[in-house]
DNA sequence: AGTTAGCACTCACGAAGATAGAGTGCTAAC
DNA sequence: GTTAGCACTCTATCTTCGTGAGTGCTAACT
């Protein structure tokens, strides 16, 4: 059954006065803070037959409705208006990528606690994405008797390093020549393309080397493999607390647990790849069942069109939708626009 | 006043009881179920005593008394036994570190993680104080028209990394000289003492790349300076809610937001400093306001003598000292290890 | 047919009171 | 110096009860 033009107005009212107040939504509040133009009986009959729907849920049978899952859902897709943010506020994030010194670890941390500060929700920015970069240029250094730091990096100017064990004295022109063969064969490669295997081509070139090829082989390749170099940066753990839907402790404890395990949050954000731009997922159309009463806003910031890494605010169902999406797009795009900068 | 025997027997049937309980222990409890030797009115008495001297408190009239800062301090320092872990779960912690392929960061992550699990309460560990480090390496590459990348190396092993503006193109050879000219300079230097002057004396020798001087030196500068290269890993930041001091959730919030202001974090740890080995800030000895009813157990990890950076657990006043502090110290020395290793 | 007023009914929530129990401090006897 | 006994204090918990917000239904109204 489609939703007639009155049935949008209350859904729309009673989802906008339920992310303000957090209580239950009656019809008499309705009829008298919106202007709906009918009385609350009517309201009552449409509320009944929007909860038959699906779109409400009542807690208790005596008590005011609250929005389910699917009447957030319609909500977003249908009911909201986009906003514009302040331009004093546009203003503060943007200040934040114009130092003219840049190491992106930084930046990365600072803006999980802009998005955090300027949304009241948690945020979590997930760092580079090195799997997918290209390889540029490798190190060698000698640290010891028998240790060599690898030193990586990659087209877009991101660095990676290890200690890898060198089995005896290396000296610095034995870890130069290797680390000059690998740079000519590994050029223009992927990191995740870079596997165990990568080396074989090499094996004559490098036979001389032959006691720590193994060593440097894991050491490329664990540098390029799964969750190590997508490191994730929360910010604003302490704002969940303030919501009174996480006021129970239990539920808490489960949440940030859940937000610690780095692995869990890449599924996260990965299983919501649909489409370009900012991404909305509501309560429990994500995937980790402590996080089904949040909702999770996240964009991908990119580097000349491609994924870098994603970031997104997370908060209660009953999140001030429009300004966060305004606000996680206005950061994606200068933290994108950073990168660009960067490598101009 | 010294506290006679049974007065020291008394105070520390209170503290162990009040640990494992966190309810403010009576005198007929203590006379049950502790050994002491008298009637419950004699230890009426003592606790009488005891808190006129400043080592109880009672949080109401009729209640159980319960430790104050001091009386945990004289705990501490005088009552406590020191256990010895397991060695099931020693070895749990050493595993850690003897993965081949090694990350500084991931392991400094890891263990936070290890920590926080093994102790049940918050860990904190601070990355490498470059600032402290020994210069070894630097390294420009070209990102693109204008930009170049900065790497740095210090004699630990420790990479730092920086997106710089070379104001026009700077070609390999370029980026390679100026390079090289550092290198030979900066040798030997602490990264601290690179200040914004360290270039003048190679004035000359770069004259012929005045045109980003000022970013370069602006580049090593902010390298090595503040918080910058400390970043702070928390793990287990969920423990801290399990515990029934901290189920208030105003004060959980002020215990959260306090931690991720990672100089706050800095203070705390550097502010601690007295002697070797594991040290301990009780309740109200640490500086910061939101975590006066929070004990601190922290300590120094090294390499080759030298400080690189501290470790902690937070966790209420009413922690379980003895094993926390043979973590600590576990951990502490492990991680050592580790990075000697590293170089060895 | 759709809308509205009226009304009985439900149910969570908070205040108020009652009770229990743990603990203290004091006194007097041992 | 130690202990038993006892009166007193104070919190935590449970129950009860009233209140008010809210619903759903019915019957009248437009």
């Amino acid at each position: 059954m489609e939703l007639d033009q009155r049935k949008q107005r209350v859904l729309r009212a009673i989802i906008i006065d339920y992310i303000s107040t957090a209580e239950p939504v009656g019809s008499r509040t309705l009829a008298k803070k919106y202007d709906i133009g009918v009385s609350s009986a009517t309201i009552r009959n449409e509320m009944s037959d929007l909860e038959e729907m699906g779109y409400l849920e009542q807690p208790h049978t005596s008590a005011g409705r609250v929005p389910s899952d699917r009447g957030y859902r319609f909500y977003v897709d249908s009911l909201m208006e986009g906003i514009q943010l302040e331009e004093q506020e546009v203003g503060v994030i943007k200040s934040l990528y114009k130092s003219k010194v840049k190491e992106f670890e930084s930046v990365v941390k600072q803006t999980a606690r802009v998005l955090s500060q300027t949304s009241d929700y948690l945020a979590l920015v997930q760092g580079p994405r090195l799997k997918e970069s290209v390889f540029r240029y490798l190190q060698l250094l000698p640290l010891s008797e028998s240790k060599a730091l690898l030193v990586l990096v990659t087209e877009d100017g991101f660095v990676q390093n290890k200690v890898i064990d060198v089995h005896g004295y290396a000296d610095v022109q034995e870890l130069q020549s290797v680390s000059m063969i690998l740079n000519n064969y590994l050029q223009g490669h992927t990191l995740g393309t870079i596997g165990r295997g990568a080396l074989r081509d090499l094996l004559t070139e490098l036979s001389s080397y032959q006691r720590f090829l193994k060593e440097l082989m894991e050491g490329l390749e664990v540098t390029s493999s799964g969750s190590d170099g997508e490191k994730i940066y929360l910010g604003g753990t302490a704002n969940i607390i303030k919501q009174p839907e996480f006021q129970d402790v239990v539920r808490l404890q489960n949440i940030l647990s859940t937000l610690e395990q780095e692995a869990l949050i890449y599924d996260l954000l990965s299983h919501n790849d649909f489409g370009r731009g900012v991404s909305i997922q509501i309560g429990g159309e994500n995937s980790l069942p402590e996080l089904q009463e949040c909702s999770i806003v996240s964009a991908t910031y990119t580097l000349e069109g491609k994924t870098v890494g994603k970031l997104a605010v997370i908060g209660p169902k009953r999140m001030n939708y429009p300004r966060v999406i305004a606000l996680v797009d206005v950061v994606t795009r200068s933290l994108s626009e950073f990168l660009a900068d960067s490598l101009r």
